[in-house]
DNA sequence: CAGCCCTAGATTGCACACAATCCACGGGAC
DNA sequence: GTCCCGTGGATTGTGTGCAATCTAGGGCTG
């Protein structure tokens, strides 16, 4: 009893996978016609994934002028991160007592792997560590089972994308984010949401003075 | 040099002044060819514009079944206003430096309005209290000019549209509702951004309650 | 009589064709 | 040379027909 799965939800999951894993470059123009021949469907289905990512903040729909991949100035950055900084802990606070031992060990696992893969060393891949992180702060989403939390975040969590690489951290900053995530779930393994919340805000902020740093570069070129 | 506007964005603007102006009753049934014959166009604005409702919040869509008219169960409910509490009041706070005289006089004038058609007497009138309402907190979003913020909050405003007149509300907290917003205009004049915070805040709590009150007793019958 | 299957009607999902709109590129006027 | 306007090609917007799917109801089986 394989559940079927309509075209749009096929094009919706490749084209968001095709965005995030940063196939197009940020501010690209997103023909229907392009896209539904790439992804073998008519134009239908394509439009429709389109509106759903709009809606997701992934891609910018202007009428009569089509899709682009979304892209966000600096000032925008800045709006994005301040309501990640106010949701995140938040969230973060509220998954605390609802983590099963289950979770607890999936959180830890992708925090240990995105050490091994993260830190400098034989085992180092920037490019593992972006989907690792995503299931990380993902896991925490579902964990805290908030929809509306979920959704207000969604838009939020995407903005980064056009800096989507771990090549923005300096070394310092790369480690502190991965310590972050293991000391979050020592936090949540300790019952202690003040803790959890607090080095959630912390890791936010971490994130937010290296992407600010970086797209201020980018912009000033 | 009057802009054309496409029939998606009509049947969008209706639609969801339809839903709003609670036409539909929570949980309703939106068929397609029903409603495309009601707005006058053919079924592919009509869905793309229901997706892009589903996409505000403002209805459920399930796949090979339709669209329905959101709903809300009381715990969800809780989450929606702990999302506006986290939200609104920041949101408020900077509009304040922003806010220009044009600004503070609009928002005044609603304020004043509400106040009359508000409080118990001959111009009394609780349906007319919603589109106000609504102006009067979209306009707070529009001074603050957060696009990440806004979009944001715009799924967490609807939220109590089921429960959409001002008919739950008990007078004393009918008369608090309408005086912060008067207070709030006071704090922007002031240019008192934490000021401006906290009575947002406690407009927002001041709803909450009288929602899940009637939520839960809705949910209970 | 309860439960299951199967069919019929209704409804959504998708493709395609045509209409409306936009954008780039020349040609002309000043 | 610069600006304006018109035209052609490309792209999005919309209508419609058909296929796929769901839901309700009746008849069959145990």
């Amino acid at each position: 009893m394989t559940r079927t799965v309509t075209s749009t939800e096929r094009a919706l999951a490749a084209l968001r996978e095709l965005i995030l894993r940063g196939q197009f470059t940020a501010g690209a123009r997103l023909g229907e016609v392009e896209l539904a021949e790439r992804l073998g469907v008519s134009r239908t289905p394509v439009r429709e994934a389109l509106t759903r990512l709009a809606a997701e903040g992934l891609v910018e729909l202007v009428p009569n002028r089509g899709a682009r991949v979304a892209s966000w100035s600096v000032a925008e950055l800045e709006g994005v991160f301040d309501l990640r900084s106010a949701l995140e802990p938040r969230l973060t606070g509220l998954a605390v007592p609802r983590a099963q031992p289950a979770d607890v060990a999936a959180l830890e696992e992708l925090a240990a792997e995105m050490l091994t893969v993260g830190l400098p060393g034989p085992h180092q891949d920037l490019d593992a560590l972006v989907p690792l992180n995503r299931r990380f702060h993902g896991r925490l989403v579902v964990i805290a089972d908030q929809s509306a939390l979920a959704t207000a975040l969604a838009g939020a969590i995407h903005a980064p994308i056009q800096l989507r690489n771990f090549r923005a951290y300096d070394e310092a900053s790369l480690r502190r984010s991965l310590a972050h995530h293991v000391e979050i779930v020592a936090a949540i393994r300790a019952g202690d949401p003040t803790w959890a919340r607090a080095v959630m805000t912390a890791h936010i902020h971490n994130a937010r003075a290296v992407m600010l740093r970086a797209a201020r570069e980018q912009e000033a070129s």
